[in-house]
DNA sequence: CCTCTGAGTGTACGGCGTACACCATCTGGC
DNA sequence: GCCAGATGGTGTACGCCGTACACTCAGAGG
């Protein structure tokens, strides 16, 4: 009624797109369910069907758009601080996008954004001089780090207070010697009774560069 | 009627968690759903909740079942051997249980019985001379090693006939040029053209052994 | 006997993804 | 200038999920 030109932008895939990585940004995956992203659109939720075949097809598409934001390989580099800087702009992205990495877990079949990237991480072995074979396995051994993360089995995100987390250490300390042990080896370190926990971006390079180095060490001596 | 004693075994956690895992064994984790588990065991599924907190709890002892299955370290032997053995045993127990990979990664708090099994690996660790700095690295590294599995990234368990992947992988031989050089390569190296893919064991224990390799060359550096 | 407890029941709610029929608007061919 | 068809948004409904809450009913202890 106000005017015809009722700033009434029409639904595309970008922008469903757009506003489920916002919603999962801020409010984890569970906040990207279609009747959020609908509302959120001003939209009823079916509405999404007529650009987006399913719920796959949409977290597919997310993980597209967290995969785009992955630098393009840097140009005139030997192939391990290749590699590595590349990694490691992934990870940046994925810690952009928390939910990434979960969402990534569960797929099941690759998108070409994703095929796109893993060609072009296979090039750059080859180009280093990797065997075919030597690259195939170096791919399997990198694993998910080859995306930017690792596993972060358990990765308790704890919002208790860090006293609070060592005291429970601390009760634990009969049950688990071992990993108590490690608690308290890990907590002086920094000089700190409670410590922040793990350094999460040393331990990501540390398993990083263990598996280049290892990779370059096979690499050097076939 | 037929009976006072008629074979009414009553509910228990044991038994809700062995026929949860027995249905997740056949049918995936979708199919160990609190109403399924129910029907299995001839009984409303509000029964359940009598015996167990609720979902997440079912799932934790679910893995716990799994995790109880890992062998206890041989004694006896040197620190590698005896950890590699153990994750073997561990990744064993999570090929008998294709499910339980994925539920693991989606804990957020690790269980008693998981923390035990942490704990006894730290300790194979530091008795094989390992600083306590470099376990630290070391288990971080592991990652979801330790647990036996890889992400396994787009394991695509795809039902296509290899003759029809194949054919698919030829089709991107120029969107994705390495890709393709890489499958023509693992293809030939068995002697059939379609092949078997890649060889998971293989893979596992190639990056088990890099970073084991990698972690030994480390502590004797230091 | 009577009450208390605890296991199993029934009903119901709010969330999810999505099938299907419907309607509104805009477009191209006659 | 009109009408047909495509295209995009709507409304209703289904079957699944986890689970809160109020209940029944059998067995145990005083």
């Amino acid at each position: 009624m106000k005017s015809t030109t009722e700033t009434r932008v029409p639904l595309s895939p970008e922008r469903i797109l757009a506003t489920a990585v916002a919603l999962a940004d801020t409010g984890g995956v569970e906040a990207a369910s279609m009747r959020k992203i609908a509302q959120e659109l001003g939209v009823v939720p079916m509405a999404l069907y007529k650009h987006v075949a399913n719920k796959d097809e949409l977290l597919d598409g997310m993980l597209d758009v967290v995969v785009a934001e992955i630098d393009p390989p840097e140009p005139g580099l030997e192939w391990k601080p290749s590699v590595r800087a590349r990694v490691l702009s992934a990870r940046r992205a994925l810690l952009r996008h928390p939910w990434a990495s979960r969402v990534m877990e569960s797929r099941t079949q690759p998108t070409p954004t994703v095929l796109a990237y893993m060609d072009s991480m296979i090039a750059m072995f080859r180009a280093g001089g990797f065997s075919m074979d030597l690259t195939h396995h170096a791919m399997h051994a990198m694993g998910s780090r080859i995306m930017g993360f690792t596993q972060e089995l358990f990765n308790d995100n704890t919002d208790a207070p860090p006293d609070a987390e060592a005291e429970m250490y601390t009760a634990m300390a009969d049950a688990y010697p071992s990993i108590y042990e490690l608690f308290l080896s890990v907590s002086h370190d920094d000089g700190s009774v409670v410590g922040p926990g793990c350094d999460d971006q040393f331990e990501f390079e540390f398993a990083l560069d263990l598996m280049l180095d290892g990779l370059e060490a096979m690499k050097d001596r076939s």
